[in-house]
DNA sequence: CGCAATTAGTTTCATTTGAAACTATATTCC
DNA sequence: GGAATATAGTTTCAAATGAAACTAATTGCG
């Protein structure tokens, strides 16, 4: 049976348009993240009471130490209330330290402690098997396809959303 | 440049793993997932003052009318108390009627009032817009590969939750 | 039958979230 | 220099959310 997303769009005899929410492709964007999110919190939380937003400021630090709470928020798609949130339970776990930024005296500039890193160099193994079990599914062309498609779909989404804000 | 989610698992000189947050597909696929639903949750909004939730109810019960709330919550993967909700206010809008099943008085079912209908037949062609701006960026071949891929991960990503569960 | 266990759906309550207001610092421009 | 504007980050407050308790009806089973 084909059932490429081009062809939702049906009409019947009468002239009403109907539409297929198990094909419809945002319903299903959504569906797939949330079940893979849902995953993947489940274990950040059951082994190191991560929260995903507290995960993505560690993955980002780990990567770039001294980052400011904006670069941040950039990079995690996240905005800067979370962020600040985020960082204030990292702060307080001990995880992230926050020191005042020699030049600009409304920046704190953060950085994983020792002991954050030692969680990062934990939790990194474990995303990646995670992702990998979860592609498993694919063929190494599969994967590659994959990776394209959506590069593309994300800079389409880029203009839709700006188009509207 | 290569860039496979495979090639995602890096290790430099020193031995410690590292992470890159943009091409680490949970990642990717959370803040495509949410582009897409923001701007399109703009428009239901902004057009027919719908949520998300509500938009999807009305969408299953166009297809399908008389469905109980719990074939709704199946159908639309939400929980109960998200579609009690959303029908609750469906409901005082006239736009969704509740009638008693005439078999098991602890089930009623829903539909759309021909206001709701109305509307339905307003927001189909929208949703399908949408839809189509969206996968714009895409040659046919590549929505077909699109809708395989998804099909593949959306399997996997079921299984991977039940694993946890 | 009649009592325990299930199921449909709602409500409650505590937590999470986000928008807007706020504080503090920095920059612009007269 | 200093008033107006902009930016970094936090706090506040109201709305959205979810887990668990709850109500009401049904089913299973002795």
């Amino acid at each position: 049976m084909p059932s490429s997303a081009a062809l939702n769009f049906k009409r019947g005899r009468e002239r009403e348009a109907r539409l297929d929410l198990e094909r419809f492709l945002p319903y299903r964007l959504s569906v797939l993240s949330n079940r893979v999110s849902d995953a993947i919190a489940r274990e950040y939380s059951d082994r190191f009471g991560l929260s995903i937003p507290e995960w993505r400021i560690m993955a980002v630090l780990g990567g770039t130490p001294s980052l400011s709470a904006r670069d941040v928020a950039e990079r995690t798609a996240m905005d800067k209330v979370q962020v600040s949130r985020a960082v204030e339970c990292l702060v307080r776990a001990r995880r992230v330290a926050r020191t005042a930024d020699a030049e600009d005296g409304r920046i704190q500039r953060l950085a994983l402690t020792a002991k954050g890193r030692a969680i990062y160099d934990e939790v990194v193994p474990l995303a990646l098997h995670l992702e990998e079990v979860f592609l498993s599914a694919l063929s190494a062309s599969e994967r590659a396809q994959l990776d394209a498609l959506m590069a593309k779909l994300s800079r389409q989404a880029r203009l839709l959303g700006d188009g509207g804000k």
